[in-house]
DNA sequence: ATGGTAGCGATGCTA
């Protein structure tokens, strides 16, 4: 079972990437966020071409949107409005491997903009009173128990090692200790297994995204590890394989996050 | 310390 998670930044625009990236390494499911359209708008036709017809779409005019696309059967498992904003980041579903439910939790966490003050930013206030409601969700609700995926974009870095420089990123959005401690907790809840780091030692450089404003994003290469997939704890002895497709970054009219891809035994 | 790019959709907001 192989399971992608992608910010697209706009699926509209950039369906041929997504084709060929389905194309080349076929995941068996792949979450989108991002989307950046109407439910009515997304391309639907093109995904049932590729051989993904089953898809879990939550979307909206313009900003944010999620959505889930499947080789196999979903049922839908409906989306959450987290802090009832109203806004479409999150999605869920639930996919059949081997006669046995995996389910899916698809999710974009607000970025949470500039200043990471609580008081005068709204958007940062909106992005704490997330993670903790994704805190509360995870363990009120039992999120983890079973065969369960959540991945997508969480907008933090948690890891020293997951941004280019820690010293220089500590006031920086994303990956502030406010922030890396509150997704710490959502993750705790749930007992989940930070399915990329059981590949790649803590120690060791590992991103995902790289910003649009840098000269030259591969030189400078000066990303972040914004992108996360999570497994439960009865899944953490099924992973066999995780790659964050590099290259993609540097496609044509790229997204600015890289497809991350992990490889389960179910 | 600063400003740099991108998408949506029609002006500024969000990232």
């Amino acid at each position: 079972m192989k399971i992608t998670t992608w910010n697209i930044n706009s699926v509209r625009l950039r369906m041929p990437l997504v084709a060929r990236f389905l194309k080349s390494h076929s995941p068996d499911v792949l979450l989108l966020q991002e989307t950046k359209c109407r439910d009515a708008e997304f391309p639907a036709s093109d995904f049932r071409s590729l051989g993904y017809p089953h898809l879990a779409i939550n979307g909206q005019k313009g900003y944010h949107g999620v959505a889930i696309a499947s080789k196999h059967p979903l049922e839908p498992l409906g989306a959450r409005d987290f802090c009832k904003a109203g806004h479409a980041r999150h999605i869920a579903a639930e996919v059949k491997v081997g006669g046995e439910p995996l389910r899916l939790h698809n999710f974009y966490v607000p970025a949470g903009g500039d200043e990471p003050d609580r008081e005068i930013n709204p958007k940062f206030a909106h992005k704490l009173d997330f993670l903790d409601e994704m805190r509360e969700w995870t363990r009120d609700e039992g999120v983890s128990q079973g065969r369960v995926i959540l991945a997508g974009d969480l907008n933090i870095a948690p890891l020293e090692h997951d941004v280019w420089s820690h010293k220089a990123l500590l006031k920086v959005v994303s990956h502030t200790p406010i922030e890396v401690e509150k997704l710490t907790k959502a993750f705790d809840a749930g007992g989940w297994v930070d399915a990329l780091r059981r590949f790649v030692p803590a120690e060791e450089k590992l991103y995902t995204w790289w910003s649009y404003r840098a000269a030259d994003w591969s030189a400078s290469d000066r990303g972040r590890r914004l992108d996360h997939i999570w497994v439960s704890p009865t899944l953490g002895g099924a992973l066999r394989e995780m790659q964050v497709l590099r290259e993609a970054r540097g496609w044509e009219r790229p997204s600015d996050h890289a497809p991350t891809t992990i490889v389960l035994e179910v």
